[in-house]
RNA sequence: UCCGGGUUGGGGUAGUGGUUAUCCUUCAGCCUUGUGGAGGCUGAGACGCGGGUUCGAUUCUCGCACCCGGACCCA
């Protein structure tokens, strides 16, 4: 017996239903934002990773050598390929470019609640728009698809904040600052003690009293994004702060507003994001851990050879990921299990009767099992019992002497007999209902 | 990489330095060769892996693997 790798995971078949409707409803939420569906490979050159990527996601790359001598890796997220599709066929696509899709994501590390090794995300994203829309239309494709899932507002909320707000406040400061430090500085706020958290941005060069007032700037930016623009007086900082409004003001024009709340202490770790950063949280806490996020990240195209190009987009894990904890944790968890439309259950030698039936009743688009194993009538109804079949078709060589069949409604246990020449007849979907 | 807690049939569990390892469930078959959800009977199925101590280890001990949770990091 071999055991699977870990942070691997086999879902079986009662496990995989739910999953299953989870990706359904996302994936037509995205169809209904007029996403389209891209699929991309699970191996990409390692340099797409680590020439541009900083050390947390190179440590954590399922990388090897090909037989081809090739540095090659497990894609541990999809913006890079995404981007690297973006450069190779930029003039001939129509902007703006929206594109989903859904696939396994490898990440070597360490494996606890809602984190694992392979993982699946449906990411969306949309290419060639700058404008406050595309961010907002994001936000609203990712709170729609939540919504759709059973859940209400007071249950998630998405941490809305600007890297450009955080980058022009640390500058407005008459100090040498290392900004993505401090950046990495505020992302720790939440996680460490005020005080290694104020040492960290006198590290990134600011000194002990502008890092207070650096952090006290950004508690009151959530409440009131003036006080920002109050205190530096930046253009930049104000086109920043007025991008982030815009947004917010799409948002609510698209109904999501509600979901939001301004949060400039989220920072979000990749370095490439450049303006709306958002990390979705559960509103109970019962879920520590950030179910997902996005941003927009500008830049990332031209970086990659292409002509500048503004993105911004959103992956939501779906699969070995914190949003089946989400959902569990507000009953939201889709509780269909595998059901059966039909069992043409088969006495004797009628093969080719039952599967005339089975075929006809497949073509009519129900599930349809019948018997593969030669087992006896009571083996045959314990199974129909099993696999939660609604109706039973009764093919038995008694029945097809008077050429009928029997029809058994599983539920109420109740049958009848038909002529076997008229079932399934013309009706869609005839049950015993019809016939008894 | 670090810190806790775990690992006994498919699932859930009891127990023990020494005969055939407990119970529930599950699965298969039968009671009932044409009727599932109830009951009865029969059967299948386990001490994570490796080393050490010992006459003897599932039990004690060490290492490893894996699982669960946490730190770090992130989604």
């Amino acid at each position: 017996m071999y055991e699977g790798l870990k942070g691997f995971t086999d879902f079986y078949p009662d496990e995989m239903a739910p999953l299953r409707e989870v990706i359904d409803t996302i994936e037509d939420t995205a169809r209904a934002y007029g996403f389209r569906e891209t699929s991309t490979p699970a191996l990409e050159p390692a340099e797409m990773w680590t020439d541009k990527s900083g050390e947390d996601i190179v440590d954590e790359l399922y990388d090897f050598e090909d037989r081809g001598g090739r540095h090659v890796t497990l894609t541990p997220e999809l913006t890079p390929t995404v981007a690297r599709m973006v450069v190779a066929k930029q003039q001939a696509l129509s902007k703006p470019i929206k594109w989903f899709s859904t696939r396994p994501f490898w990440r070597y590390e360490q494996v606890q609640q809602g984190r694992y090794r392979e993982l699946y995300q449906t990411n969306a994203d949309i290419f060639g728009s700058s404008e406050p829309d595309a961010d907002a239309e994001v936000l609203a494709f990712a709170a729609d698809s939540l919504t759709n899932l059973g859940l209400d507002g007071s249950e998630f909320e998405f941490r809305v904040s600007h890297r450009d707000i955080l980058g022009e406040l640390l500058r407005s400061f008459d100090a040498d600052v290392d900004t993505t430090a401090a950046i990495r500085a505020v992302d720790k706020r939440a996680k460490v003690e005020d005080e290694e958290y104020l040492g960290l941005l006198s590290d990134a060069g600011l000194s002990y009293d502008q890092a207070r007032e650096f952090d006290d700037l950004l508690v009151a930016g959530d409440d009131d994004l003036s006080a920002l623009t109050d205190f530096a007086d930046s253009e930049e900082l104000a086109a920043a702060v007025e991008n982030l409004e815009n947004v917010l003001a799409a948002a609510e024009d698209f109904g999501v507003r509600q979901y939001c709340d301004v949060s400039l202490t989220t920072a979000r770790g990749l370095d490439y994001y450049t303006g709306v950063v958002f990390e979705c949280f559960d509103a109970s806490g019962e879920v520590s851990r950030s179910i997902f996020g996005g941003g927009r990240y500008d830049h990332l195209i031209e970086e990659f050879g292409g002509q500048s190009t503004p993105a911004v987009g959103v992956g939501i894990g779906v699969m070995n990921s914190t949003l089946p904890l989400l959902l569990q944790v507000h009953d939201a968890w889709p509780g269909e299990g595998i059901s059966t439309d039909y069992y043409v259950l088969q006495v004797g030698d009628v093969r080719s009767v039952a599967s005339r039936i089975s075929r006809e009743l497949r073509e009519r688009g129900h599930v349809v099992e019948t018997d593969v194993s030669g087992r006896s009538f009571g083996g045959q109804m314990n199974y129909a019992d099993s696999i939660d079949a609604e109706t039973v078709v009764i093919v038995g060589e008694r029945d097809l002497e008077n050429d009928e069949v029997t029809i058994k409604d599983m539920k109420s246990g109740e049958q009848t007999n038909v002529p076997v020449d008229e079932f399934p007849g013309e009706s869609d979907r005839p049950t015993y209902d019809e016939f008894a």
